[in-house]
DNA sequence: ATTAATTTTAAGCATAATGCTCAATCGAGA
DNA sequence: TCTCGATTGAGCATTATGCTTAAAATTAAT
């Protein structure tokens, strides 16, 4: 897999600032031929570098205004059988395995504290979790994004 | 803001399974009509819980394999004065305001462990930072999906 | 049960994007 | 100077899009 090179990252920045842009769009902003943003669009999708888009959906318009991160603490024996019992608790919505004092992170939304209480409770019944602690996002000051990254590539 | 009726979940469902999908695709898969899902998905996204699409560019294969969660404990006076350096530091690719023992939970990519050291302490650095705490993420288990709570609206 | 309102469906149409091919041109490096 | 890879420009058939209009079907209310 080759490494982004300066235009890569600008087609992807472009592309990032308006996912939207047509090919032909994102040739005319960066002054470039159709056919060149084109090949490399699809050069990088099959190197992996750029994966399916996705249509975001926003959870609080869906009713779910709470985002909470929970650790959890699994004990040692069951390891990943306690995977798939979290994952099918629909308000789960991430799912990392973490070092650090807690085993997983799970990032699980809510329609209000009620709701998270219930969570909470549903995941402490998953054999194997030994702990929970529950941290409460306030803010998400800065969404996923990984223009930052790129624009250090573009610079070059 | 209306809320989510059956239908709407499952064209959002059928997008989540395929967002390059075209609305004729969708309509085709659904058995709806075109112009069924022409303005379900308009109405959508002007109630604003579709939002944009995005491409999704992997961290990884831009050579920064390593990602991990830091916890920032914030002194108390400088508040919102902070976030802004930290986001200028580009392997900070999410950040959230929390309740609990940190302020601030970073996303943050790194290239190797030196890397990941380098970046904490330029967090350190910040004014206002007190404490950080790093959390390596060793596999992301279920990378960020609504579809599960998805599919608990399409189920009526 | 009948009426009213909303939603879905069907068709048409102009414009634009897509995926593709081919050949010419450009640029950097051997 | 020669060569290889990337970029460019053009063309072309197919398809999606955004939009409008009107009929049919569904739903809710009286």
């Amino acid at each position: 897999m080759r490494n982004l090179d300066a235009l890569d990252a600008r087609i992807l920045l472009a592309l990032d600032a308006d996912p939207r842009a047509t090919t032909v769009a994102l040739a005319d902003r960066l002054g470039l031929a159709r056919n060149t943003v084109q090949a490399r669009l699809k050069r990088l999708e099959e190197d992996g570098q750029l994966r399916e888009p996705s249509r975001r959906v926003d959870p609080a318009a869906l009713g779910y205004p709470l985002l909470a991160l929970i650790t959890l603490s699994i004990s040692q024996r069951v390891g990943q059988s306690t995977r798939e019992p979290i994952l099918r608790i629909p308000e789960v919505i991430e799912l990392l395995v973490t070092t650090g004092d807690g085993d997983l992170l799970a990032r699980v939304v809510a329609k209000d504290t009620e709701d998270l209480h219930r969570i909470t409770n549903l995941l402490l019944e998953v054999p194997g979790v030994v702990r929970s602690n529950t941290t409460i996002v306030l803010l998400e000051v800065q969404p996923f994004s990984v223009r930052s990254l790129l624009e250090g590539h573009a610079g070059s």
